[in-house]
DNA sequence: ACCTGAACACCGTTCAAGT
DNA sequence: ACCTGAACACCGTTCAAGT
């Protein structure tokens, strides 16, 4: 990759956290395009989706989570570790206003890295038998997700998330 | 309110209906303006906002809903009537895309009529020591319209609504 | 190769002019 | 009063022209 390439790429990245943690996952583009000092095309060709441009953003984020889920496999308490798991979703959700529509996409690469990350913490819950057998990941992140989504616009995300989160734990519980 | 207005009016909602229902809540206003045979300015004077239209649209739903609360007040298992409730909630939800929409807004006036009626569900299943004490109607609700929301776009919307209704149903429990 | 601004299409909103 | 189409502003997307 050129140079100017990759300043331009990284400018993008960069303008692009702060248009959507300050206006959320839809924010401008043209605007985004704007902030980086660089032509709106120019946004186009490094990402050719609104997607591919959160994905980027949140990119660092998904990793540290998926690392965060590999670490908690180990340890005590299975239940626990998912519950700890979960929260800190929801907390990087609530915290980047846009995570949330990151993850939720169907395509995205992120959601797959993420639901492999999340099946070795509810098997080993469930193993465990700390949590309903026939509970299957992709309804654990819906409902994950869905709790990020909806109290993302509410004052006191993250106070609302926890109450949520309580409840969709208990709910989950064997 | 004059004939023709009034005549605009029906036919408005008709169109928002329809249009609702076949291409989400963001259906184009533009376009349900000309289903309605009518110019675009008219549906502004009649429903200042999208959120008017919708509540337009949705509420005989509403009424319904409400109404029905009001008869599972008088059946016999609080809880199995809360949780009957909240299941056809979710029903209409899927069934007509964007009733999620118009509930999950905040000022919206169905949202306080739903509210209400879920209310007295609610307590009367925690005084029959079903549902845990510490649960809020509010919670209850941002919990189902969540769920309302990401099923809405995936196939068998209604299957995957009652799957995860159960799970939040089950932490809901006393 | 890569970048750019302009052009185009689309949609929401407002307004002056009509009846 | 109420309605109308046109005008405007905004945003996403594409393209011809530049380096």
């Amino acid at each position: 990759m050129r140079a100017d390439a990759q300043r331009n790429y990284d400018r993008l990245v960069a303008a692009a956290r702060s248009a959507f943690a300050e206006q959320g996952a839809d924010a401008a583009l043209d605007d985004i395009a704007q902030r980086a000092g660089v032509g709106n095309a120019t946004l186009y060709r490094h990402f050719p989706t609104r997607q591919a441009l959160l994905e980027a953003v949140f990119r660092d984020h998904i990793d540290a989570l998926c690392h965060r889920a590999g670490e908690l496999t180990a340890a005590p308490s299975p239940g626990a570790a998912l519950k700890e798991w979960l929260g800190e979703v929801i907390a990087y959700g609530s915290a980047e206003r846009g995570l949330a529509a990151a993850l939720g996409e169907d395509g995205s690469s992120c959601r797959a890295a993420v639901f492999e990350a999340a099946q070795g913490l509810l098997t080993r819950a469930q193993e465990a038998g700390e949590v309903r057998r026939e509970v299957s990941v992709g309804q654990v992140f819906k409902l994950v997700n869905a709790v990020a989504l909806v109290t993302e616009t509410e004052p006191d995300p993250a106070g609302q998330a926890a109450g949520l989160l309580d409840l969709v734990f208990h709910g989950l519980a064997a």
